[in-house]
DNA sequence: ACCGGCGGGACGCCCCGTTTCT
DNA sequence: AGAAACGGGGCGTCCCGCCGGT
């Protein structure tokens, strides 16, 4: 062959790489192609020999970005900071003011929704593996767990955008504290809250909440 | 006024509703002028003479989109549901397959955060007295309610999202269960677990809305 | 009538004036209706009950342009300048940076060719009184003068277009200069040169050029 | 070259050439991109590879019409007509009446005063060459004979938009004739013309025109 | 066979001249 | 006389097909 091997997966993986960036800074129906692959010093021309359509670019951008997101909180958590490292991370000032580098699913969501069945499925696949990973730091049985999962990335997700839309720095930067705390509280007590009360021990997190478990 | 007394006001309010329904539909970037106007029956020339720029009206349409979530929630919850109906319906199958008639947050908020400095202000200023009135069916004091109410608000949003872009029915209405669940324990054990202990009675949460009543 | 008697040609002239300026200073086919009205303190309400359309207007703002270019030269000309201080004014800095109140034919001419016929004669009509008066200061007979006063007025007109289109002030104005230069040979110095070579007394120009041939 | 050589060449200059025309033609506001391109067997996608915006296109589109002026009026010089056979073409019913193939400061120069810095530069730096054409058939020192070509050619301008917009054929012919007979005695009479009165010999002009007088 | 990039049109927002209603 | 509404058109950008050089 005439280019170097391993030559076309690298220009692919950089037309993938500019994209998360670009569709999670300016959003996916606002990013145009030619913007986006000059960024990647590329011309469209390098485009279409790799993705048949924008809409592909953007499945395959999706389970690339969320296997990123996953791995990069998977670190973390396994850092030893376990939950609330991540979670700390995930609702600070810093991700909040790049979204570019950031969650996805705090960046695209309502537009993932938007686009076709298979970039939502890509969505779906790249989201679970890392719901599991939430679940597996949480108490409680592995069903109920990945229940709460959702429920925190949900709550971790939401409170990000909305502190990412709201023009006061300050009322942002409560809005994220506030997330943290009930994310927290959440991975803390379990459903059983009342229930049996005892089983917290959510790998990772409850240092410093454990003492009080609340509940009673 | 020259036209017969309230037709400018008229066709302006049609034009922001025609809107708010197909932004949060299509999202802001991906709807165009002229097919908004179309779909109000218009042509785009009723636009300008009531909106500067498609930016206005996004400010406008985001500032009547918010009242009407509110007052319609502020309704609901009125009417004896207490946050638990709130929350069930946010939650909803109904809610999730409905963005357009939907809680404007969940449909379009990383779009919001990219939008002017006016239309995040005005953001804003609709979404606080939504937050306020939640907070006033919580417990604990005022300004510990009005945390939680924003920590409610970004798991119900963030879930709905998450709810919306699966394409798995069945998982979808999982996340949406566990929204509900999370976000009545929230609601049910404020922060005040340790330090008070007490009673919580979040005022028409709890249980399961138990005995109360709440509302007022 | 509804209205103080004369108000309705009030308007009418105010409009004419300024669209007069507009057309000068943009161009015709780049100046709106709306800036137009806006910038004479109405709305474009005010246009249609004076003007039937666009280019009604150009037609009678190029007979009365026209005619207060005529009476302006007109006036200076008989302010004892004679047609050299008219030549003056006209290849003068100022008016080369002031087309707004400047002559109608150096700001739009090539624009006139193209507007309706009406609007063309309306240009011809006001035109020939202008060139009339010119030539009546110009020695030989009456036609022959009027032919040099065509081929002056020429002169100037394309120099003005020359200078206000070359973007170097020393060399617009040597272009101005130079126009003066050849158009008072031209008024000086009639066809006859050769033949009669005789009594030029180019009525109100020559004075201070007149001993002069300069060179020598 | 990635086509066939020169293709994208041939592409522009056929884009440039037909902007000349319609700009010339209809003038430049009045022209609109789809129209000249489509006029060119072209749609809009093809405009925006060659230009970055209609003001560069009018840029180099100024340019290229001055060089082709320029070359045409330089052949028709050396062919051994001299100025005059220039002048005589210039002034001549068919330059009137076909302004998309002639001279581009008649048919543009107010408008050509009002666009960017940069294309009223390249409008001057395409007459100059074209002035010092001129000024070489001139007689007196080269100074001089530049600043007659100004003279002379701004009333070739201005005598050929008079007549354009003068809706009387037979008015406008006679303004042609009387721009020839005055352009030919500014450049045989240079300002020595008492002085000397003998070495007029204009390289080319003055023969027909010295003996005196012969309109008609 | 990657990649550059021309070219096709549809469509983006905005503004135009005009008509209509008051 | 004011202003809403119409619909076409302004320029510029979009996604994409395809050609052709390396």
């Amino acid at each position: 062959m005439r280019y170097k091997a391993g030559r076309k997966e690298a220009t692919r993986e950089r037309i993938i790489e500019v994209a998360s960036q670009q569709f999670r800074k300016q959003g996916i129906a606002a990013t145009g192609l030619a913007g986006l692959l000059k960024k990647a010093d590329f011309t469209i021309g390098a485009f279409y020999p790799h993705f048949t359509s924008k809409s592909q670019l953007v499945t395959e951008m999706l389970a690339e970005a969320l296997r990123l997101e996953h791995s990069k909180v998977c670190q973390l958590m396994q850092a030893g900071g376990g939950l609330e490292a991540a979670v700390r991370m995930y609702l600070s000032s810093e991700h909040m003011a790049h979204p570019e580098e950031g969650c996805p699913s705090a960046a695209m969501l309502p537009e993932v929704a938007r686009q076709t069945k298979a970039s939502r499925v890509a969505y779906k696949d790249g989201l679970l593996p890392f719901i599991d990973m939430v679940a597996e730091s949480l108490p409680g049985d592995k069903e109920a767990a990945k229940g709460l999962a959702f429920a925190i990335f949900g709550l971790m997700v939401g409170s990000l955008q909305i502190a990412r839309a709201i023009p006061e720095p300050a009322l942002a930067d409560r809005v994220l504290e506030e997330g943290i705390k009930a994310a927290m509280r959440l991975a803390d007590a379990p459903e059983s809250s009342v229930a049996t009360g005892t089983k917290k021990e959510a790998r990772g997190l409850s240092r410093r909440s454990s003492p009080r478990s609340k509940s009673k």
